[in-house]
DNA sequence: ACCTTATATAACTATATAGTCATACAGTTG
DNA sequence: CAACTGTATGACTATATAGTTATATAAGGT
């Protein structure tokens, strides 16, 4: 798959610079990693500072096995970080844009809504 | 599932405002609209301004009910808006704030791997 | 009316992954 | 070391969905 740009004859050429490929399965796997209302919640468990698995297992309500393997998606992309101490891991977030993505988000979703409920005349 | 949030007593309860699940759901439903890299082609094509279907076929090099489907995806996340005209159809981006999104992603996707560079020696 | 072009959609295949259960592994305590 | 606790992981099921092929629909042109 070619990503391509328009010239000025108005004809898709390959795009010479920006937005290789890479970059863009780069740029869906980040979103991906925050496409599950699961892992959200653990980041918002997270916005307190560093938790063990058992306390975030308790916030979310789902088996240890599953948050497990949940931290474990947004540790390898790069979102969480860990700690171990003794029988605890401790995760925490490595990386704080993740917040202004989330808000970002939820601001665009509530103007979506507003515009729904307009249209509706509400 | 429950959302739970921590009290002073460090016990964790129901959250009594915050983050309801729904709206987790809507969140994590928008996170996943821009999760795969077709459609994040699709909205860098849009980002000069409205696009038939033909022309981003021709942009991203796959197949046209491929991305017939796709811009459907983004239209009903509320991302994208649609204007039909003879035998075109026009899709448009309705929700601006996705670029800011997407910098910000780039922004974190190059932290990442300047970090990970870093810490190869490189 | 017929042909062509632009777009949408149905049916299908292949793949990815969330969640579960059972179990392994690692550190801690007695 | 034996028993326990906290965490990770393998195997599995169920579901979602990206992409394909073929076809339908709809608007224009002749």
């Amino acid at each position: 798959m070619q990503t391509k740009f328009e010239t000025i004859s108005g004809k898709f050429v390959p795009n010479p610079e920006a937005l290789a490929d890479d970059a863009l399965e780069l740029v869906a796997a980040r979103f991906k990693a925050l496409s599950e209302p699961t892992r959200l919640r653990l980041l918002a468990a997270l916005k307190g500072g560093e938790r063990n698995v058992t306390e975030l297992v308790e916030f979310t309500g789902t088996s240890q096995a599953n948050i497990s393997r949940q931290l474990l998606v947004l540790t390898q992309a790069g979102i969480l970080g860990r700690r171990k101490s003794g029988l605890h891991t401790f995760y925490f977030v490595a990386d704080k844009a993740i917040y202004d993505l989330c808000e970002l988000v939820c601001g665009s979703v509530q103007d979506r809504l507003a515009r729904q409920n307009r249209a509706f005349g509400k």
